[in-house]
DNA sequence: TTGGCGTAAGTGATCACTTACTTACCAGCC
DNA sequence: GGCTGGTAAGTAAGTGATCACTTACGCCAA
């Protein structure tokens, strides 16, 4: 009949847990201490026994998203090529709309999305883990891609054109994120394929490059890689 | 000594105006109906005189943004052409980061952005009267770079492109709306051409015919129609 | 004189956060 | 094993402040 008694650490992981979907749906302002409550089931004076004050939760919560840093080393080690950012670009699309359950991706988007509308704090910290793990393996493909003659050089460097085709996607996913998105795009296959095409020319890869690569598959284990990498 | 007595209608405007950087920078729930009434300079109970409620001031705020329907008739008159592209794509770099004081457009990019964390009613109504009045001019150019030769076609339909071009933009404006902003770019001018090459690249322009029309230059009345234009 | 602009002073509800208290668990001792 | 005391998990019932919103009334121009 009584509900558990949990160890500290537990039941603080349960608080940021429950209140993460919370925050990310309803915003900082929008999230009352006692729905925090309800959510965890348990009382608001638990609550704050846990944590000193509402924004302590929330600040928790982002330093909790931060984290995790999966086997990105496995990409890292892919060599840098033409192919490499065709796989590497259809991985980042993928984890901005592919299948594997759009509520974790979605939280995230909404939680940079809600950091950039105030201070952008915690859009900082993601962004710089980004452009620490997961920039390199674009820029140092999009480099052999140039040296190779498979791509022109562009104005921007490498580094920017990765900024500029990850902002296009994650303004793509948040205009994706109501009930009811207000734009249609045609389905996700043909979608992906659009995208990609616009991405890739757009950071100068030719067009022969681009069909060449057009059907190199997934290896199913990066692809995964790939999406739990994005959340480092 | 006492303050001016308004008409209902100039009442009504002031608070609008005086409730719109508000909601803008705080979203809904962070915004309270006490702090309004103070901007306006103006009791809570005559706030609740002109509306009936705190999202009554919401929504006539988000119609008002969505009014204003510019001189675009010039800009629609223009023939469709890859120059005609070239201009509008600067026009639409130069609206999201252009010199005409950020606050108006920041303030529409924050709505824009809440709105899309919400319900995405605001963002439906935007992006819809983009895609009437707006959009064509970029498709129609788009359809006669591709037939005159300037242009090669895209596996996506121009008006997906236009739409990931703006949402390009659209991403990395809000990027750059926090006061210590999570990524840093180069100095304007370079950040334009960076830009408009990946996005003209995008789209399936030649470079060509980037280089040809790099050095066209905005009508200046055209670029103050665009910034206008934009808000409709 | 009177209709409508305008406000002072509230309303109950809800906010983040506390206080005072009970309950379960787990030593260490007999 | 039982008994027990200390500690930490957990809560009921608040706190004053602030929320969105009202009521009752003054005031001025037409």
């Amino acid at each position: 009949m009584n509900p558990p008694r949990l160890s500290r650490d537990s039941r603080r992981q349960q608080i940021v847990d429950c209140a993460l979907p919370l925050f990310a749906q309803n915003g900082f302002a929008g999230t009352t201490t006692k729905r925090i409550a309800d959510a965890a089931g348990i009382s608001e004076a638990l609550l704050f026994k846990h944590f000193p004050s509402k924004s302590a939760v929330y600040s928790a919560i982002l330093t909790d998203v931060c984290e995790a840093d999966p086997g990105l080393m496995r990409l890292r080690a892919l060599a840098p090529s033409t192919r490499t950012l065709v796989i590497f670009m259809r991985g980042m699309i993928n984890w901005f709309f592919g299948t594997p359950g759009p509520a974790e991706r979605n939280e995230k988007l909404r939680l940079v999305l809600s950091s950039q509308l105030e201070d952008g704090e915690f859009a900082q910290v993601l962004f710089d883990k980004v452009e620490q793990h997961v920039a390199p393996v674009f820029i140092d493909s999009l480099k052999a891609a140039i040296a190779s003659g498979e791509a022109r050089a562009s104005e921007a460097s490498p580094r920017d054109l990765f900024w500029f085709a990850h902002h296009t996607l994650s303004m793509l996913a948040a205009s994706l994120l109501p009930r009811v998105p207000p734009l249609s795009f045609p389905p996700p296959a043909q979608f992906e394929r659009e995208v990609r095409e616009f991405l890739l020319r757009g950071i100068g890869l030719d067009d022969a490059a681009i069909a060449a690569y057009a059907d190199c598959e997934m290896p199913r284990e990066l692809l995964s890689e790939f999406c739990s990498l994005e959340s480092a």
